[in-house]
DNA sequence: CGATCATTTGATGTAATTCAAAACTGGTGG
DNA sequence: CCACCAGTTTTGAATTACATCAAATGATCG
């Protein structure tokens, strides 16, 4: 199966963007949804490894993830990058910029990602309006900040598991966990991500795998037996 | 010299809670930081152990830390704990609920702690008239994203010292780092908290110590060497 | 089709966990 | 006020799990 491109995910989300997407639950009119989609500025492609921004450039803009995906990260002075998360379709990037008026990270497409540029201070004039945008970017803001609980699990095979469920739900957001699916990122990125070695990853997915607990080829998963890696995750071992 | 109580410390902070002292600088008006204050229901006190609230909890207000400190934690069906954060003076628990319209964690505090219950729906609902607030709300949102940066770091020293100055920071606020500080939580609570066992942190700052770089007596720390710390945190060993 | 990059797999060393016990705190009541 | 007790932190020794180094295999892209 030769790699999907941005362009050919394009039919399944939304006509416009992910924004405007995730504010039609939130009561907008007719009016009000027309409003937010004449503010997006632009639509933009980046193909895998171009750069959206880099830290300490000045915020101006929300991305909204249309399709693809990113990674969000820092390199040191010592030169090891840093990967402070990702960003997959229907997600929107800049709220870590909000407090300091400055991209804290550099974003960086994983795969060929479609993007919606949207002017924040545009957003802003437009919510004092409109309140269910204001609840809106609130509520975004709200599951960017528990959206990687995997995070803080201490054992190893708990991170990694916690993380494979976490991209499978975030893949297929209102519906449950996506059973079959890509991983957007490298072994290499979940594991600066996770605070393991790329090999660890690389080998207790492999421990997964003889457990029939799921099938992998490289980045494609998928989830066989779901309640046991749940409970797994969740540390029942 | 005895513990501080945290009624103590209260003439130190403003004369309301956190929040309004951060609305200040937003370009609030007298009449609208009266509203503001007008607007806090309840002022209380927390003792050492006790829970503001449980995950799953109606989201109902935030709560704004005067003094003390809090954690703020999950218990999984395997009955250990996880330690998702802290919020020190001046922060404000609650944002992690707005999408769900539940708190997702248990916060329990590890001080005797002092704080402001801000009803969520009255600040929304003043923040349609006030677009300083409106600002703000998404401002403090927005600090808590990336106020967690010890986390992702992959060396084991490198996560401990960023934690320390981390919490060195958030206790001086706007005035860079604090030079002498007490830890409000346990070792037990940091390993938790950075994925590291209990007696991995003690072993840590206890070899700070000895090289000279820090001078710590159990919960107290005074940060000696803060470029030679810095340094090491950011990965130039 | 060959070059480059990503992933897998194996062998080895090391650093962190675990288990255990001692030292130190703060709090309580005699 | 001092002695005791529970909880916390420190320190030590042994084990384990992860990182590191290295090489081979497998994808991807010009």
């Amino acid at each position: 199966m030769p790699p999907k491109k941005a362009t050919d995910q394009l039919q399944t989300t939304c006509a416009t963007c992910a924004l405007t997407q995730f504010c039609l639950p939130m009561g907008l009119t007719e009016r009000e949804l027309k409003d937010l989609e004449a503010l997006v500025k632009h639509r933009r492609i980046f193909s895998r490894g171009e750069i959206l921004h880099q830290p300490g450039d000045f915020f101006q803009n929300f991305y909204a993830i249309r399709a693809g995906a990113v990674k969000s990260v820092t390199i040191n002075t010592a030169g090891n990058e840093q990967v402070f998360g990702f960003y997959l379709p229907g997600e929107v990037i800049g709220f870590e910029a909000i407090s300091t008026q400055k991209y804290p990270h550099s974003i960086i497409a994983l795969t060929e990602t479609s993007i919606c540029e949207l002017p924040f201070t545009h957003l802003m004039q437009m919510s004092k309006t409109h309140s269910g945008l204001q609840h809106q970017l609130l509520a975004l803001a709200s599951q960017r900040l528990t959206i990687d609980t995997c995070i803080h699990f201490t054992d190893t095979q708990q991170r990694v598991i916690a993380f494979l469920l976490n991209v499978s739900a975030r893949l297929n957001r209102s519906a449950g966990l996506k059973r079959i699916f890509d991983l957007p990122m490298s072994r290499h990125d979940i594991g600066n991500h996770l605070g393991l070695a790329m090999e660890t990853i690389s080998r207790i997915i492999h421990h997964l795998k003889r457990q029939g607990l799921l099938a992998v080829h490289h980045r494609s998963i998928e989830l066989l037996k779901i309640p046991a890696l749940k409970a797994l995750a969740t540390g029942n071992k």
